[in-house]
DNA sequence: CTCACCCCCGTTTTT
DNA sequence: CGGGGGTGAG
């Protein structure tokens, strides 16, 4: 392969950030849209074809398996060969990796077990009814979210001092009794991935040696978003003579709250030496004025590194900012204008409606119901954190291994089969003292029970034996099949209501016909796929977005791009939200991530705030956000719903624009009372095409919105 | 053990 | 307002 391919469709800078000089570490200051994978892909191919440097050589970090996906995959592709053996992943699972191999370093035995959030907190949970620390102190979240935090700042429980504060006192004594759970368990949580990894390179001179040498080129993806652990980690791995090349832009870091740290970027100048740092400003993604808007509103911040995006796509539109009354009018307003786009030949998916919060969904989902556009909610819980699937693969966990004991006392009682929690505290304790597994106390302790406990107990042990045994010689999917059946849980599930539940365990089987194992990672082909289900919670097989406008949270539509964005609830206190407003770093935060909501855009931006909301049971009356006032006017198309003055005179079912959708028909117009011989009095929300085949969208009082062919509808216009 | 009711609380969540 | 979790009766 010769270099111009590699270098084809590059711009200067881009081509000078991949065909970089080799002995030099890198940092390059990516703005958004302007090809920072692109960019990534390339260097790696570079070094690869250009400087032959081995596969084997290149460590290559990213923040979601979505973006380690499709970099592997675009890699792939330009170099027309399969990369499988390459170490390129999510930071979680390449400390993973590491862990597994280099299990009995790391104080684990073969079959350490990964925890996820939701198993974290249950135990953490646990933990302190068992110890007696008062919940409604400490509440479980914070405690959790106290105990991650260290770890993320590579701080463990014996770093901290217990008479620094009350506070601190008691979260450490369930930090405590939590490493101590998890180590007898053999449990490893997300932030114990990072930091035992880390501890073990550290730890092991041999081996970081090993690893330093073999890793020639380290390349990083989205720099900004590194925690203290993953930012010691890369550094760890740094001896001078491998080269590191990050890619990072300060000004779309949205994940400080999680213990991101910003200033690793700036750090990087300084521990990573000698570095040159290169700008990527031009924007290939978002029109003249929806970047200068941007560029104008991130230049409030204090501390960047300092970059203006600049686009040669001409200005294009002005960004619309609508002034709604309610919450409602707000849905209303972007739903009809999300509906004109799409009469006027957009898909929808072309289409994005982005929020602060998630809860902030619904009232746009309703509006698309009544306007009967197809749409997809992205947010929430993920496929294999539905409870369902989490009952199923502990199943497939206990069989794998019956020392595995988060599954067991996941399923020990479920679908019920009369073992109460008496019992399982019996069995806990029995296997406390005993230095024993769950299983094997529920084993041994069946002579001691009461006759009805016991028989539920032997059916239960006799249940997972039985399993075991039938399915021993069975591939991955046929397991799952068997136990979905024999467990019980496809009949438990066959009563549910909506049906989605069992159609759920469906796909799981499939996912698991899906599943490609690899060999040489030394486990199992079932303990391969519970740690994929664990690292990679999705369980996308291949999530096409089909016809569908897309509604999500700014935070998860970082990466993404849409021709028409829609950034709604644009309120002070909703955004920034109210507990950032006072803080300035949190509000610097919230700024960024106005940013990267607005540069989702390609060609139509459209912010919206509503003067009254609906929140949390009661009526609030809100500011336009600050954000607003920081862009200036000469980008914006400020639209004010009309009607009336006043808030009180308002009506709802005038809802529509007049000032909007500013076309009217000799005899019909928007927002014009009508009747109908059956339906009653409505109010014209909308109307297209011309003569006979118009059709009209009335809103009813009584029977709600509908779309009628004005010559049969014989409307009789008030 | 299970169901029903009541109270509480309410950002963002790549792993 | 509404979902989740905790509690108490059957």
């Amino acid at each position: 392969m010769n270099l111009s391919e590699i270098t084809n469709d590059l711009n200067d800078k881009q081509c000078q950030s991949v065909t970089f000089n080799n002995e030099k570490n890198a940092l390059i200051l990516a703005g958004a849209g302007s090809g920072k994978t692109r960019v990534l892909t390339h260097r790696i191919a570079y070094l690869i074809t250009q400087k032959d440097i081995r596969i084997d050589a290149i460590l290559a970090v990213t923040f979601t398996n979505k973006a380690a996906t499709e970099m592997r995959e675009r890699l792939s592709t330009l170099l027309r060969r399969p990369i499988q053996s390459m170490w390129m992943g999510t930071f979680h699972s390449l400390a993973h990796r590491l862990l597994r191999t280099h299990y009995e370093k790391s104080k684990l035995t073969s079959g350490f077990q990964i925890l996820d959030a939701q198993d974290q907190f249950r135990i953490v949970k646990r933990l302190m009814k068992e110890n007696s620390i008062d919940e409604s102190k400490f509440p479980i979240k914070k405690v959790q979210w106290f105990i991650n935090n260290q770890k993320n700042e590579d701080i463990r429980a014996q770093d901290i001092d217990p008479d620094y504060n009350y506070f601190i006192k008691k979260n450490l004594e369930v930090f405590e009794l939590y490493e101590a759970y998890c180590q007898e368990n053999d449990l490893i949580d997300f932030a114990e991935l990072l930091i035992r990894s880390y501890e073990l390179l550290k730890n092991n001179t041999d081996l970081l040696n090993h690893y330093q040498a073999r890793f020639e080129h380290i390349l990083v993806d989205e720099f900004q978003d590194t925690n203290t652990v993953q930012y010691k980690w890369i550094k760890l791995l740094f001896n001078g003579h491998n080269k590191i090349f990050c890619v990072g832009d300060d000004d779309q870091s949205i994940y400080g709250w999680r213990g991101a740290k910003i200033e690793n970027i700036t750090k990087l100048c300084t521990d990573f030496t000698p570095i040159e740092t290169i700008r990527l400003k031009q924007n290939y993604r978002s029109t003249g004025n929806i970047l200068n808007a941007s560029n104008a509103l991130i230049t409030h911040n204090v501390n960047r590194m300092g970059k203006s995006l600049w686009t040669d796509a001409g200005n294009g539109e002005l960004i619309d900012v609508y002034e709604a009354r309610t919450e409602t009018d707000e849905a209303n307003y972007v739903i009809s204008n999300i509906q004109k786009l799409i009469t006027n030949g957009a898909s929808p998916s072309d289409c994005s409606i982005l929020y602060r919060f998630n809860a902030q969904s619904r009232i746009f989902e309703e509006a698309l119901i009544k306007y009967n556009i197809p749409y997809i909610i992205y947010g929430g819980l993920k496929f294999f954190e539905y409870t369902e699937i989490k009952d199923a693969l502990s199943y497939l966990r206990l069989i794998e291994n019956s020392a595995d004991n988060v599954a067991f006392e996941r399923v020990v009682n479920f679908p019920t089969r009369g073992i109460g929690n008496v019992t399982v505290k019996k069995i806990r304790t029995f296997a406390q003292d005993n230095h024993t597994s769950l299983f094997q106390a529920a084993i041994q302790i069946s002579s001691i029970l009461p006759t009805r406990a016991a028989n539920a107990l032997s059916s239960f042990i006799n249940l997972i034996k039985q399993i075991t045994d039938d399915t021993k010689h069975l591939n991955l999917s046929e397991k799952v099949t068997n136990l979905l059946n024999t467990s019980g849980l496809i009949m438990h599930y066959s009563n549910d209501k909506i049906g989605s539940k069992k159609e759920n365990l469906k796909k799981l089987i499939t996912i698991t016909k899906q599943y490609n194992h690899e060999q040489d990672n030394k486990m199992s082909e079932v303990m391969g796929f519970i740690s994929l289900t664990s690292l990679d919670s999705s369980g996308n097989t291949n999530a096409s977005i089909n016809q569908n406008v897309q509604l999500m949270t700014i935070h998860s539509a970082k990466g993404l791009e849409f021709p028409c964005v829609f950034l709604v609830g644009m309120e002070e206190d909703l955004f920034p939200s109210r507990q950032s407003k006072n803080e300035p770093h949190l509000t610097d935060e919230e700024r960024r991530l106005c940013y990267v909501g607005m540069t989702r855009a390609m060609k139509k931006l459209s912010l919206s705030y509503a003067i009254k909301r609906f929140l949390y049971g009661q009526s609030l009356y809100a500011y336009p956000s600050r954000f607003l006032n920081e862009i200036p006017s000469k980008y914006l198309n400020k639209i004010k719903a009309k009607f009336g003055a006043t808030i009180q005179n308002y009506n709802d079912d005038n809802t529509f624009n007049k000032n909007i959708t500013p076309k009217s028909d000799d005899q019909i117009s928007i927002g014009a009372l009508v009747k109908h011989a059956k339906f009653g009095l409505g109010t014209v929300l909308n109307f297209e095409g011309q003569g006979d085949s118009t059709r009209v969208q009335i809103k009813f009082k009584q029977v709600g919105t509908k779309w009628l062919i004005n010559s049969y509808a014989n409307l009789e216009f008030i």
